[in-house]
Parts: structure tokens; sequence; C-alpha cells
DNA sequence: TGTCTCAATGTATAATTGTATTATTGTACT
DNA sequence: AGTACAATAATACAATTATACATTGAGACA
């Protein structure tokens, strides 16, 4: 990777890492889908514990930047989608509301349940700004 | 097969397939005696190994909703009861919701405008019904 | 008919990867 | 000195993958 670290700059190394990934994502030298390396051997090569890499990783995968997925690596995202066209947008949604009530109705959910699902979900989602995680727990 | 999974969500992947697959089952796209995908065909068909489609395959033997059979493959078993089956269909109901509110907010969407959406298809969908409760808009 | 081979299947175990929690270190401030 | 806080490291853990293995069944063939 050849990432260039300054211990004494005062600038934390974590910090440092963000940004000079951020730069290669931006000049093109690393691009979507690309593997960035594992925060071990990112860490060895650092002369750095991998935990501090890890932190740098956690922060871009935050922003939305890189993804980085237990077991599997961390990869460079795809780029912010450029700004869409309203009525596009408009159309896209109006589809995923499509497949959405297609996909309620085949799992048989009345007009009323879904209201009632609806009314809840939202109402968390406005009150936290983002959605929870759907509950997963077995029984 | 065609199973959805979200690498970022967080969620294991092995237990994503576990929702996915109990999904099926329980709104009938799967059926007793139905055989299931090969680890290994699923697996390459959602970018993943293997030992992971496994994982999840052995969650749903143990509970006894698939049977997998060394040198054979898997198979769904008899429906579970239909007090079993009604929970996971709520679950997957609030599941579907969840990714559809998920994103719909990925597009930029408000509450409001969601809300006018779904009382749109609604009623295409069902000519009777008023999906959504005007108190939604409050607030 | 028997059995041999082999490809396709699931299984078991260890290695690799990121995550979470706690401990240590360094630095600024009283 | 003492305290508080941020940065870093140590340790244990969970998810995923890599590799080798065991089981099954279908076909070849004597």
């Amino acid at each position: 990777m050849n990432i260039e670290i300054d211990f004494r700059s005062g600038i934390p190394i974590y910090l440092q890492m963000v940004e000079r990934i951020k730069e290669r994502i931006a000049t093109g030298r690393l691009t979507p889908g690309d593997q960035l390396p594992t925060v071990r051997s990112l860490a060895l090569e650092l002369r750095v514990n991998f935990n501090t890499v890890a932190r740098a990783y956690r922060i871009l995968d935050e922003v939305g930047i890189i993804s980085t997925q237990q077991g599997r690596g961390t990869y460079v995202m795809n780029n912010p989608p450029p700004e869409i066209s309203e009525k596009i947008r408009q159309k896209a949604l109006k589809a995923l509301t499509h497949r959405y009530l297609a996909d309620a109705e085949r799992l048989g959910a009345s007009s009323e349940e879904l209201n009632q699902i609806l009314k809840d979900q939202v109402t968390h989602w406005q009150q936290a700004g983002h959605l929870l995680d759907p509950e997963l727990d077995n029984e």
C-alpha cells in the first residue's frame, strides 16, 4: 500500500491514514471494488497495531467511502451516485413502493396490518433519523 | 434462488440467508419436498463461501425446517405449524417494510412524500384500501 | 449382479479477517 | 504529583473463507 505515516507530526495515526486513503481514492489510485489491505497486513507494514488501522477503516466506513466486512475484508465503495434528477428519483420511489406492496401482498398482508407496521416503523424512522435494523432473533 | 443479502448491513450473511429462506417457505414460494440449491451453487450465486451457506442450512436443519443430507442435497421439510408460520410471516413483513423504508430513505424520501405515494398505490392495490391514517401526517 | 470409479453433495477443522472490550501510554492541565 | 482524556496496544471473540474429507448415487463394465 505504501502509505506514509509521520509518527512525529502530532497528528493521530488513524487520522493520517484516513487522509492518505481518501487521497488514493480521490486520485483514482484506488477504485471502487478494490480491496484494501487487511487491517493486520497494513498494520504490519506501518509498524502499528491493527486496531489503529481498524479505527481508520471504521471512520471511512461510516462515511460510506469503504465497506468493511467481518471475515471478508474491506473494499472501496462505489462512487457516490451523481445527482439524480427529481423525476427519476420519483419514478424510482414509485417503483420501489410498487415492489414493496407486491411483496407485502404475497405475504398476505391486509391494508390494516400494513398500515400498522408502517406507522410503527415510520415513527422510529423519524425519531431516530435513521432506520433500525430488523430483528433477526429467533422466536 | 434470487436471494438478496446486504453485505454492509452488519447482519451476518448466514443469518440473512436464514431469514430469507424462512420467508420463502412461509409464503409458499418453497414448499415441502422442494430441493434447495446446493451449498456451492447458492454460494456462487451470492458471491459467498459455500461454508457460509452450509451454516445457514445447518441452522434451518436443526430447527427442522429443512433437511440436509450429505451427498444428496437439502430439501424443504413439512410446513411448520400455522402459529409458527404466522410468526414468521409477520417477521418477514416487518423486515420487508424495514428494507423498503431504508431504500426510500436512501432515495431522499420524506415521510410525507412516502405517505402520498403509498396512499396512491394502495388505492390501486385494493380499491377499498385506505392504507395510512391521516394522523401520520401530523408531527 | 456386483463393484469400481467418479462427480456431486454436505461436513469438519483450521486459517484469515474484522470487532469489541479492556489495558496501557502519552500529553495537557491544575 | 495528580487527574483527565485521547491515542494506541493487547487480548479475546465472531464471521467468513480455505482446504481437506466423507457420503451418496449414477454410470461403466466385467
